[in-house]
DNA sequence: CCTGAACGCTTTTTT
DNA sequence: AGCGTTCAGG
């Protein structure tokens, strides 16, 4: 018998994670051991094999990009595209089981989905009656308080009077209650109550559960460390099928849960055999990604948790010793990222792409001194985990116009953009509104058309109103007749939306401008507004096709599933990294994440890793002496070189020339092997062979800062003086010459 | 309703 | 220190 081609050079553990089809099965995949590889090729084999239906297989993930990269694979495998699976995030697959269900919720199946800005607004019109003091008792703490108990799987009957935390005068569980009261009354779910109520329904309704046992006989769990409860209770709920086997497997990595703070519990993936009777448990453990050395290290620090399901990455390759980790002390943060900029400049000349180097941070903060130094130099790069676009205020308000167009009675949205554009609007006509409207028994946007029509609003502020009640009516005539593209554009348009960030002065508003053209386009993508609506309110990321190789700045947690060839690793000092707040709050479990946080950093590594430490931090307002994280301690020796050991020394030498150790330079050749040395001039000569001719007195453009004019001309380092951005020394090879 | 002043916070993030 | 948000007063 042949080998199915899809089964193909498999190692032995990860043909045992896919054939193992049948009862429990826990595939313990350490970092780089080919998880994802597994996870598709494990569905696939489900199907190929005849075991099931597409329909007949339930598989979750819990990001968007996990979801579309496994649809991609299996696709592949298959040579057709995957239709008609139940394959998504927990939250997607929940949200198109409830929209078949949501009557034995009290919700109708068009239910809207609300986003952070609208369950904050819901949150503070539901807590008036009890007068909180928000001062002491901050909104997004009580949001934080009600989603932790929906992470837990638990309805507000369900909150005992011990569970009721000291927070808002003990008052957070009734406001619980009314909050979800308020939910159903709009017809309207948060991102919790989409896992809460299936769970309910799941429990209460057993005909409804035994048509999904019968429907998946299959299920597979990707990052099961990262579960929360109420997720588990629904997995188990799916699983557990009475008279049958479970045939659930789930695929995960103790080692790297790094999400107990928004409520995953690592305990689920520890209990999984306890859960589970007979489980299989398979482990993988060759890496295939990093070196020797990296994974060393990786090694020696995880070795220091407790508690852990015991697993040892092994090098999965003959060659993979490579270079020892460095460990470089600097003297501060903005050494730090001179530092870092220094040895990308030296990789970059080497030949090594940019798009494969990476800088990660604990914490948002760490990135300005790199983007500072990033953008000195002349190194493009990206950070990625900023805001996102879907988040920046002028698409929620978009949307927000979007919503209020297909739905008159969507009144979050209505609150949302009644005065944005302002309409003199404010706290006092909202309220008289919302007292009308109760009256009527009807939305508030019919209830504002309404009150102008029967000039209980009068004055600048009723023409004003009557204008966005107009573009609202205009903009649903227009959907009718030519569609959702134009209705929208007209809606934006004429309700004056869109001419208030165009009069804007701030130097953000033309972006804002061109995100929302940005948004209209995307629309075009979608059939409908409903659909294009549905998309976005459950697959909250924009893949932002990166064209152009790039340097990535991101944090630990933002990279984790990602993998790169040059890994910086900075700030690793003690209440930076580990975070001084995890320890406080968290103690000895905090420590425990931190470290696992340390592992995934290490392990993103495939070739080349440096790990830096300042020896003083600015912390707010002042200077602090930091002290090397703990963690620099417990990777192994033989792992390691350690560098900068004098930080004087090291503040001294990087403060004296910014490229004086570059690839430009010839000052170093002396040190350097007559290899090395060879290597390199050769690199300079292809450089000064590729780059055209910069002179002084050349006239050229700079991505990031435009046209100017060449004042000085070295190797590699050129000083131009810009006609905006005034006189900086930036690197020559990202200057382009233009001709008079 | 809008503006400036005062206040207070400052880890990690998906859906 | 710097930013964003809230509050008091015009």
């Amino acid at each position: 018998m042949t080998t199915p081609s899809h089964l193909e050079r498999l190692n032995p553990e990860q043909l045992a994670a896919i054939e193992t089809t049948e009862g429990p099965l826990l595939v313990l995949a350490g970092a780089g051991t080919g998880k994802t590889r597994v996870l598709t090729t494990r569905f696939a084999h489900i199907l190929l094999s005849g075991r099931a239906k597409p329909w007949q297989v339930l598989a979750v993930t819990f990001t968007n990009k996990a979801a579309r990269e496994m649809r991609e694979r299996i696709s592949f495998i298959l040579g057709a595209p995957a239709e008609g699976l139940w394959l998504g995030t927990f939250h997607a697959l929940c949200a198109r089981m409830l929209r078949r269900h949501a009557e034995h919720v009290g919700l109708t199946s068009g239910f809207l989905i609300l986003d952070t800005d609208d369950q904050l607004r819901l949150l503070k019109q539901v807590i008036e009656p009890w007068r909180v003091d928000v001062k002491r008792w901050p909104l997004p703490g009580l949001m934080g308080i009600i989603q932790r108990w929906k992470d837990r799987g638990l309805t507000p009957d369900a909150i005992t009077p011990a569970e009721n935390v000291d927070y808002a005068d003990g008052h957070a569980r009734a406001i619980y209650a009314a909050y979800q009261t308020r939910l159903r009354e709009l017809n309207a779910c948060d991102f919790g109550d989409l896992m809460l109520h299936m769970v309910e329904i799941l429990r209460k309704h057993p005909d409804v559960l035994e048509q999904y046992h019968r429907m998946f006989r299959y299920i597979l769990v990707d990052e099961y460390q990262d579960t929360n409860t109420v997720q588990y209770l629904w997995l188990r709920l799916l699983a557990r099928r009475p008279g049958d086997v479970s045939n659930i497997c789930c695929v995960g990595d103790d080692d790297q849960s790094i999400y107990s703070w928004r409520g995953a519990e690592v305990e689920n993936i520890l209990r999984f055999e306890q859960d589970f009777p007979g489980a299989t448990i398979v482990r993988l453990e060759r890496n295939y990604r990093s070196t020797a050395h990296i994974l060393g290290a990786a090694a020696g620090l995880i070795s220091h948790n407790d508690g852990r399901l015991g697993k040892t990455l092994r090098p999965g390759r003959e060659d993979a010793d490579g270079e020892k980790v460095r460990v470089v002390g600097v003297w501060d943060s903005d050494a730090e990222a001179r530092e870092i900029c220094m040895r990308i400049e030296r990789l970059h000349g080497e030949g090594h792409p940019l798009g494969e180097i990476a800088i990660l941070v604990r914490a948002g903060f760490q990135t300005r001194a790199f983007e500072e130094r990033l953008v000195q130099t002349g190194i493009p790069y990206r950070i990625v985990g900023g805001v996102r676009f879907y988040e920046r205020a002028e698409i929620r308000d978009a949307l927000a116009y979007m919503r209020a167009l297909v739905n008159p009675a969507d009144d979050l949205a209505f609150e949302r953009i009644v005065n944005v554009p302002k309409r003199g609007v404010g706290t006092a006509a909202l309220q008289k509104m919302h007292v009308q409207a109760r009256a009527r028994q009807q939305p508030l946007a019919p209830t504002l058309a309404a009150m102008i029509e029967e000039k209980l609003i009068k004055g600048k502020s009723a023409d004003k109103q009557a204008e966005f009640i107009a573009a609202l009516s205009g903009a649903r005539a227009t959907l009718a007749k030519e569609g959702h593209v134009v209705a929208v554009e007209t809606l934006l348009e004429e309700s004056g939306y869109l001419d208030m960030w165009r009069n804007d002065t701030a130097p953000d508003a033309p972006g804002r401008v061109e995100n929302l053209h940005e948004l209209v386009r995307a629309l075009a993508d979608f059939p409908t507004l409903g659909e294009f609506l549905e998309h976005v309110s459950l697959v909250m990321d924009t893949e932002g096709a990166s064209e152009e190789q790039k340097v990535s700045v991101m944090t630990l947690h933002g990279a984790k599933g990602l993998e790169f060839d040059t890994v910086f690793l900075p700030g690793w000092e003690e209440g930076v990294f580990p975070s001084q707040r995890t320890l406080d709050e968290g103690g000895n479990k905090g420590l425990e994440e931190e470290r696992r946080l340390a592992y995934v950093g290490i392990t993103r590594a495939r070739h080349r890793l440096t790990i830096l430490h300042a020896s003083s931090r600015r912390i707010y307002a002042n200077w602090q002496e930091s002290m090397p994280s703990r963690f620099l301690d417990e990777l192994p020796d033989e792992h390691v070189e350690r560098e900068g050991e004098n930080a004087t020394r090291q503040a001294r030498r990087d403060h004296s020339g910014l490229f004086s150790s570059s690839v430009f330079s010839d000052d170093i050749s002396g040190s350097m092997s007559p290899l090395v040395a060879k290597r390199r001039k050769r690199m300079q000569e292809e450089l000064a062979a590729s780059t055209p001719q910069i002179k002084v007195g050349t006239r050229v453009f700079h991505q990031k800062f435009g046209y100017g004019v060449v004042i000085e001309a070295d190797r590699g380092a050129t000083e131009v003086s810009f006609e905006k951005s005034g006189i900086k020394r930036v690197m020559s090879s990202y200057l382009q010459p233009i001709a008079d």
